[in-house]
DNA sequence: CCAATTTACTAAATCGATTTAGTTGATTAA
DNA sequence: TTAATCAACTAAATCGATTTAGTAAATTGG
């Protein structure tokens, strides 16, 4: 193992001390002369030196590190986002730590901690929000906390999300004027969840405006683990039955689009389906399906901003940004 | 800011010296009374103490981190081997640092020095094969390093990929005896690429085997940039034209199937076609694709498992690790 | 011309751990 | 009885930077 070169032997081959060469590095230039700048910079030179950022971060108390806690990297927008946010790191000379929750508030729990104790100078969180406590007492104690992607009572301040009411709210207009009247909204429980509240918001208001009176028969629940409160066949089947399908998560997506499958359930024909969140592959499905497309590189690019904003400046306003959604019209909406 | 509890405040409360809580904390407790045990035990967990891993790193040399380079985070495959990597560290106590090189040989060489500057305990990497130089440097100056997914000449060793030829091997003898004889091989450059070279030579393997002719006509190549050498409608309309195509990679499959959408081209009644790597959404696209998957989680666990293994121990013997792929057959390939 | 100020540095303390080389008192061996 | 050994610790050096307080020489002011 090749002798790693430090401050000490850049110091003796200049010719100077350790507190000149630390602070030419430091760029404090106030009091020294043009001549030991220049003999400390060909040391540098010379040696291929480069400062141990351990040491450094030792003495300053800043790591040069933010952590990311997200629900599982692989996701489609999550990955996403972590590139944004790992871009604009990049930018900053800033690393990047990653954890994984697989949805578990626990682990959740244990990845703050674990980056609390590792010393991140802040963190940018999709969180569950079974964990404000925890969260709330590192803020307190000093450590940046952004949010992002998932809102829920408590944390509207320093978040980024997408504009998830008015994305709502457009795509449900949409489905009105071209005919629709019985709009299933298929949804997770909102639990204290602003983010999914939000979507619904949207899509009463569009009813509303438009003077449709809100079905609450069609405002339909999915689980995670136990899947849709009712199965689509048998709400097709039903009197009055809805004429399209507004999911809001790509996971409902998919398990209807495995249920029509099965069912040789056929869109738009049979019935229409609009879905929050681009897909995978659109351009090859079967059938090209209208979606609402959230923007996650823009949302991990203005998360970090705002994170390394409050890093350098704990005077920065606490805020929260809101980014739009696109709307994708493809053929999987029939008009009426 | 709450102040952060430090060792020397343990020592105090438990009336013993610094050294003490060291060794505790280190497990040495060979000279080591148990009441002064137990009074540390008391004062920690009193306290709520946990040690500072930066002053640790300084010290002991090790940063119980890792670093990883790859070319895109967003990636299929690339996202769920990070995801092994990620679950056997977090096993292991280690931390993850991702870079992502765009598929960029500079950027690699940055992420490169920078994982080295940041003394991370060893690389994980999915290397272009254009750095070998600095890679073997820095293998040479003691830093672990292991290699996953891209094999080239020169690195051979300590990596971790799927069985391509095999993989190709035994999809080429599918095709053969579905009837097929005219198979066309769409793939990249090979340069010095072994992984792209060893999925050819599986295809030439089983053609040889099958008494087949090979036809340099059928070998097609696509670059990143300027896409197909020759169109895929052109080569259908040629005399003799291949009855299927066997794509080596996704971005190749997906402008393939752009191709078919535009030239109006079905699968499989005009042309068949299997390819190498799993679809995205692949149930519920036009036509299901029969793929071969590779496992590029069980390629993260391994990778990972090599890597840390090498860290505790640096006569840990260099390894070629070869992961199975698997076979999906789907309504893609017709019987000739 | 001498005190005050400014310039251009440096010595030493510090960050929070680990580790080596002692130290002290008790026990054992000769 | 006394030297040697052992158990149970501790003082101080160390990792590689930053920073504060201080110093010597050069410059300026009155």
């Amino acid at each position: 193992m090749q002798k790693k070169i430090k401050l000490i032997d850049v110091a003796q081959l200049a010719g100077v001390s350790k507190s000149t060469v630390s602070q030419y590095l430091n760029g404090r230039f106030d009091y020294m002369s043009e001549k030991t700048k220049e003999r400390i910079k060909l040391a540098i030179e010379e040696l291929d030196y480069v400062p141990n950022p351990i040491a450094r971060s030792l003495k300053m108390n800043k790591t040069k590190t933010i952590g990311v806690i997200v629900r599982d990297i692989t996701g489609f927008y999550t990955s996403r986002t972590l590139r944004g946010i790992d871009d604009y790191c990049k930018k900053s000379d800033y690393n990047v730590l990653i954890y994984n929750t697989d949805v578990d508030p626990e682990v959740e729990a244990k990845s703050l901690e674990s980056l609390y104790q590792l010393r991140v100078d802040g963190i940018i969180i999709a969180s569950s929000g079974q964990n404000t406590k925890l969260i709330d007492k590192y803020i307190n104690n000093g450590l940046p906390i952004v949010y992002f992607q998932l809102e829920h009572d408590g944390n509207e301040k320093n978040i980024i999300v997408s504009d998830y009411r008015k994305a709502a709210f457009d795509a449900t207009e949409y489905l009105i004027e071209l005919g629709h009247k019985r709009i299933c909204f298929l949804t997770q429980d909102f639990q204290s969840m602003k983010s999914r509240k939000d979507r619904y918001l949207g899509y009463t208001d569009a009813l509303d405006k438009h003077k449709i009176p809100v079905d609450e028969q069609l405002v339909q629940y999915w689980h995670r683990k136990t899947g849709f409160q009712q199965s689509p066949k048998n709400m097709l089947d039903a009197t009055n039955p809805p004429t399209v399908f507004f999911t809001q998560h790509l996971p409902i997506t998919t398990e209807l689009l495995t249920a029509f499958n099965n069912e040789n359930i056929s869109i738009p024909d049979d019935v229409s389906l609009l879905a929050f969140d681009e897909l995978p592959m659109a351009e090859y499905l079967k059938v090209p399906i209208t979606v609402i497309t959230q923007n996650p590189y823009e949302v991990g690019i203005k998360a970090t901003k705002l994170l390394l904003d409050k890093i350098s400046d704990d005077e920065t306003p606490s805020q929260k940004i809101v980014i739009p959604c696109s709307f994708i019209k493809r053929q999987s909406c029939k008009k009426i």
